[in-house]
DNA sequence: CCCAAATCTAAACGATTGTTTAGATATTTA
DNA sequence: TAAATATCTAAACAATCGTTTAGATTTGGG
């Protein structure tokens, strides 16, 4: 005899990890505690256990929502068609949408990153490598637009980019808005 | 009656400073604990306390610690007289200095300027913003050397500077030593 | 309508956090 | 040498950590 659902959950899985996200966002992963993931999240320890499996199962799932958060300014930099100008573009999206998504600062992924760089946490440093190594493609294609630039030169400047872009979205999250347009503006100078 | 000193301190308080500062670098606050502080400092909890008063006192002496084993950068800095070119060497000096002081990466002050960019302790964020603004009035002074900048032009590329060398410390924790190459002539390309 | 199963609340779990304390040991001075 | 005191070891402290469990409550199918 198969029997099927019993009582219904009381709360919807997408946004309870939304409010989860951004805890870890504001805290990041060791300063979050059980506790204040309870109290932001709106359900108790039980809930977030069976439907996580444990804080790092939700710190995943929380990293996932932040990937489809940040995904379409990903897309609108592969869709455009302006070389160098739209890369600029994409640095001004990235660090404006932590202000639309609840004024905060800095980048997720890039606070992981940063948190984890000493850690052994294999999950977690892989989902990291894969975010990098494609933004780093992604900068390689744009730059190729540009037929006069050597292949050693689009490298060097995909590197110098993707440490521009890690470099900011720590800084971003000390540095007054001015600071930051004035450090795109020069950055993209020495492109 | 006076009495003056009776048992000796079987350790030297510098030394341990110097090993609990390596600590907190590779780790930072939060992730560091009493129990590693002990072991790595090769004393125990009770003379921890009666020195340092508490993990934040100990953590406060670290930074200091810090700065005084960078302290010889930035008087090479200070007393440089080639302008732009001095910062640049600056540049690199900074990220050599952890591999030299033990194979550390990034910068402590840096790394604590992140942990506790969300955090209102008082003191460490004190420390953080003498250091930020000595930093960038020494870039000022570097600056002004070449008499054909405007006071704009000179105000504008300090705070790129002043972020870039933050950026430069975070993502030096995660990158290599050639990426991190690239990006300091990169960045010193249009100054 | 009743029983099985899923979800809830709320308490307890052992481990670890930073901090304190009790008592043994060593050193200095009178 | 004896009394005073600073430093040592080692255990205990309360609070919090992430995680689990016991038991009440709701739901749906037979």
């Amino acid at each position: 005899v198969i029997r099927t659902m019993a009582r219904k959950k009381e709360y919807i899985e997408e946004e309870v990890i939304d409010k989860a996200m951004h805890l870890f966002w504001h805290n990041g992963y060791e300063n979050t505690s059980m506790k204040m993931l309870e109290q932001e999240m709106g359900i108790n320890k039980f809930s977030i256990y069976s439907s996580f499996g444990s804080k790092h199962g939700l710190f995943l799932k929380s990293l996932k929502c932040y990937n489809s958060k940040i995904k379409n300014i990903f897309e609108k930099l592969k869709n455009a068609s302006n070389g160098v100008e739209d890369i600029k573009e994409f640095f001004y999206d990235s660090v404006n949408i932590g202000s639309q998504l609840g004024n905060k600062k800095g980048c997720l992924l890039t606070n992981t990153y940063n948190e984890f760089s000493e850690s052994d946490d294999v999950l977690i440093k892989n989902e990291m490598n894969v975010f990098m190594s494609n933004l780093k493609n992604i900068f390689i294609e744009k730059l190729k637009t540009d037929a006069s630039k050597s292949e050693e030169t689009v490298l060097k400047q995909a590197n110098f980019l993707l440490l521009a872009k890690h470099g900011l979205a720590a800084a971003s999250r000390v540095n007054t808005k001015k600071e930051i347009e004035d450090y795109i503006e020069m950055t993209f100078k020495n492109i």
